[in-house]
RNA sequence: GCGAAAGUGGCGGAAUUGGCAGACGCGCCGGAUUUAGGAUCCGGUGGCCGAAAGGCCGUGGGGGUUCGAGUCCCCCCUUUCGCACCA
């Protein structure tokens, strides 16, 4: 039995911090400032126990920093705008803004009952005009800049939600929501210049020393540079049995990283979707076969093409270009492994030193012209075109290619970029995987992109003291039509701001991940209608010291976030340059080892946790059960371990609370104690020094725990031996009233340091008991405790002896024990004679303070 | 296919610098208390041999460096993640 009640001590420390705005803060720059932060959360309806695993590291975290001093900043709010609100509106025949608000009610009621430290009154939701117009003033501010731009082009259209998806939302060829094969389309569409900052990013990565390597390997990835050289191969006028007879004024121009094999480039690769093809298909013999041909390389599927899981096929456009390094023709062929996106969407094609090229070269009868061989090829005879089985990729030294010949292959590729440069017809090159951001949407719930088509002015933005252009009020959602927008004259229809003749609104909305790329901006100064933040505040607070979130954003979130920071701080409104110092990707709460998830039925619900073991329990068990950048899964048996587990403090620190008050502290500071007691104070002071470095910087959350376990198993044992009945409930007036004051002065330091410690994990027991123990002003007044590394060290230790590297025989012996009596005393033990008679005694290792091992042979 | 990370009891995990492997928790076993159950407290719990004392083995597998390896090096296996025709 216990009278430990989570239920009532959790409601009344809850209301106690909304009633004193406890985690409510303002700038103060006499302070060191702390800027603690989680993701903010798609309001999809409830929150599980995922969800509470991340905000509860950051809690832990932020209620750790508070005591330590710093003035901390840990903010939510929500990522409220997105397709599912619509898709449910849809089907409700109701309002997306309903849907969403009544979302955001229900979580905000399940994330306050957790207790969770956070400045509520920094909550933002970005569905709010208030929010929302910022975006369409940043997306206004980049217009101006050329940052944002409209053109045409193919798009990611995903047929199933009926929208566009930038490059980034698009997994292995399907909608990144959704699933559903992703079709192209051709439309005009909004985009985000951030290949404007592909070096800076790429570069700002090196910096980024706190950030999981795995995600700094994925971004780099994703940007994905590659040096090398840009080259126009001039395309031969077409033979004269051509009908429209062909001119010699065009250029093919290839992208290449390995210039230094162009004297190898046997023919010129297109991608079917390459401007010159369909001019090549007018000029040919049989323009409609030729028609036929490209249309079915333009059809194959797309995933398809882009896995590489199609065979490797090629037309023959029966043209010609010069290779402009050789002067000699070579012949132009479509290819449908070539991408039109990536380049210039033609190659070179060197079959001797690429394996694409080679297999081309092969199954179409195409030379391959050895131009590197191998260096110091020993025995080896020298590469063969036309023996060869495979091509040769590698280092070497450059053959047949002219005045180049005898270069290796490390210098070649600048001179020969140089060269190309000087004669014309090429030059030194970066390319990046890494395309401008399409962020149009063809959907209701979303950001309006702040534009008026005009048709005498064109693009048009719209005026600053015009803003926000605000979603109109929809009565009902049929998901009929691509744009809903466009299908609400009383928003389209409006007048050009330069010239006043009517004109039609932009209908797209923006990509939602717009609204996620600077809001922990908007934390800093959130209610300020008058620009998107002060700079001021964001000097102060940012940038975000501890980020903690999924690693799902790696490279999504995680890229346009860093994007964002760079043109804020262009607009000289942030002076940082990035905007998360340290990275922490949680690992997700599996149950039946899968994902979470309503369709699967294997969604825990806090709220149930809650009221059966507290909410203190479930943040325990979270935060105790791996360490936090691990997958768990979930058990209802571990759970009630830590309810156990906080039980048992409940019961020490209630029944011992009675016997502590008033022992003086100078009975334990110079006063000669027993060892027990001074057993005790070690541990005390030893798990102060743990849980400490544990938490901060290493975020080791798990085992800061255990090791508070840990003092919990001996502070039992300890009062077991001084007459502190914890077992057994108490009988009237029992406890240990009649304590020595060396025994209480010992104890209660030790369960103070238990109860400060273990408070940002649960913080409502931890203030309760903190109130019990007799202190007012709560845990904040408190601070954090401080350990003597006098105190923390042993005075004696336990040394084990090995023979061989076996361990035979452990030494107690003073800590300071040097390095000769050691040796000594190890000899001398009798299992260590034991183990050496007969044998000579090489060598004694003695390792002061941590081993000894005696050497025989 | 390429790259990275990981592999430790029945389970989750610990071992901060190359120095007692298995902290802490779950589960399980035993004892106390109890009419009983539950709860609680105390103790035990890697495997094998042994009555015990003790011994041998043991961190995916194999080799190596070292007085000493979960930790460092080489090869292999498995799992997870990322990339996957990017010229």
């Amino acid at each position: 039995m216990s009278d430990y009640d989570p239920q009532a001590i959790e409601k009344k420390w809850q209301r106690r911090w909304a009633d004193e705005r406890a985690f409510e803060v303002t700038e103060d720059p006499g302070r060191p400032k702390y800027y603690c932060l989680v993701m903010f959360a798609y309001p999809s309806g409830h929150a599980h126990v995922g969800h509470v695993r991340n905000y509860m590291i950051g809690d832990v975290i932020a209620r750790m920093k508070r005591m330590r001093g710093f003035n901390v900043l840990h903010p939510f709010g929500w990522d409220a705008f997105g397709l599912p609100a619509e898709n449910a509106a849809i089907k409700n025949r109701s309002h997306p803004e309903t849907w969403t608000l009544d979302n955001i009610a229900h979580m905000k009621g399940q994330l306050q009952r957790l207790g969770i430290s956070y400045a509520w009154e920094r909550e933002l939701a970005t569905c709010e005009a208030a929010y929302y117009r910022w975006n369409q003033w940043l997306f206004l501010r980049m217009f101006e800049r050329g940052l944002a731009y409209r053109r045409r082009s193919t798009v990611n259209w995903c047929p199933d939600c009926a929208t566009v998806l930038a490059n980034e939302q698009v997994v292995d060829g399907g909608c990144w929501r959704c699933g559903y094969a992703v079709e192209p389309r051709d439309l005009d569409q909004w985009f985000l210049r951030i290949t404007e900052y592909a070096d800076g990013l790429l570069d700002g990565i090196g910096r980024l020393d706190d950030w999981p390597a795995k995600v700094l390997t994925m971004q780099r990835n994703w940007i994905g540079r590659s040096a090398g050289a840009r080259v126009r191969f001039a395309v031969e006028p077409a033979g004269p049995a051509a009908p429209a007879g062909g001119d010699a004024g065009a250029d093919i121009e290839v992208f290449t990283t390995r210039i230094d094999t162009i004297f190898g480039a046997t023919f010129v690769l297109l991608a079917p979707e390459h401007p010159l093809v369909s001019r090549f298909v007018d000029e040919a013999r049989d323009p409609a076969g030729l028609q036929k041909r490209v249309q079915a390389f333009r059809a194959l599927d797309r995933t398809d093409r882009l896995t590489g899981a199609v065979e490797k096929e090629g037309i023959d456009t029966g043209r010609r270009c010069i290779n402009p390094f050789t002067g000699r023709p070579v012949p132009i062929w479509i290819a449908n492994f070539v991408l039109a996106e990536y380049g210039t969407g033609a190659v070179m094609a060197v079959p001797a030193h690429d394996q694409r090229d080679f297999e081309f070269a092969r199954k179409y009868g195409l030379p391959v012209d050895v131009v590197i061989q191998p260096e110091g090829a020993g025995g080896g005879a020298p590469l063969d075109g036309a023996t060869m089985d495979a091509a040769y990729a590698g280092p070497g030294v450059l053959v047949g290619s002219g005045e180049f010949t005898g270069r290796s292959t490390a210098d070649a590729p600048a001179e020969m970029a140089q060269a190309a440069e000087d004669r014309g017809f090429g030059r030194a090159a970066v390319q990046f995987r890494l395309k401008d951001w399409g962020i149009s949407r063809q959907r209701y719930w979303g950001t309006p992109i702040p534009i008026i088509h005009c048709g005498a002015c064109g693009l048009q933005p719209v005026p600053d003291e015009d803003l926000p252009v605000e979603l109109p009020r929809v009565a009902e959602f049929s998901g009929r039509g691509d744009s809903p927008l466009a299908q609400i004259p009383e928003f389209v229809d409006t007048t050009c701001p330069s010239c006043g003749r009517p004109a039609r609104r932009e209908t797209d909305t923006m990509d939602t991940f717009v609204d996620s790329s600077w809001y922990f901006y908007r934390y800093c100064d959130p209610a300020n209608d008058e620009r998107a933040f002060d700079p001021a505040a964001v000097r102060y607070w940012g940038p975000v010291d501890f980020y903690i979130g999924g690693v799902e954003h790696a490279i999504l979130h995680l890229i346009y976030s860093r994007f964002f920071c760079r043109v804020f701080k262009d607009l000289g409104m942030v002076d940082h340059d990035e905007p998360f110092t340290r990275l922490l990707t949680q690992g997700m709460v599996l149950r039946d080892g899968a994902v979470m998830s309503k369709s699967k039925g294997n969604v825990v619900d806090p709220d149930e946790m809650i009221s059966t073991f507290g909410a203190d329990a479930l943040r325990l068990y979270e935060t105790f059960v791996a360490p936090p950048e691990k997958e768990i899964e979930w058990t209802d048996s571990g759970l009630e371990g830590s309810f156990r587990f906080l039980t048992r403090v409940w019961r020490l620190v209630t029944r011992a609370a009675p016997a502590l008050g008033g022992a003086p502290r100078d009975v334990i500071e110079g006063g000669a104690l027993d060892p027990p007691h001074r057993g005790l104070r070690r541990k005390t002071h030893d798990t102060v020094r743990r849980v400490s470095g544990d938490l901060d910087p290493r975020a080791h959350l798990n085992t800061a725990v255990s090791a508070l376990m840990e003092l919990v198993n001996e502070l039992y044992a300890f009062c077991d031996g001084h007459g502190v009945k914890l077992g057994q409930p108490p009988a009237a007036g029992a406890g240990a009233e009649a304590l020595p004051p060396a025994t209480a002065a010992v104890l209660r330091e030790a369960v103070e340091a238990l109860v400060l410690m273990l408070s940002p994990f649960t913080p409502h027991l931890c203030e309760e008991l903190w109130e019990r123990l007799g202190h007012a002003g709560g845990l904040r007044a408190a601070g954090w405790p401080e350990f003597d590394p006098a105190v923390a060290k042993a005075d004696e230790i336990v040394v084990p002896v090995q023979v061989n590297g076996k361990l035979r025989a452990r030494l107690t012996v003073p800590a300071d024990v040097g390095e000769e009596e050691l040796r000594t005393a190890a000899l001398a033990e009798s299992a260590v004679q034991a183990h050496t008679a007969g044998r000579r005694i090489a060598r004694v290792v003695v390792v002061r303070g941590k081993l000894v091992n005696v050497v025989a042979r």
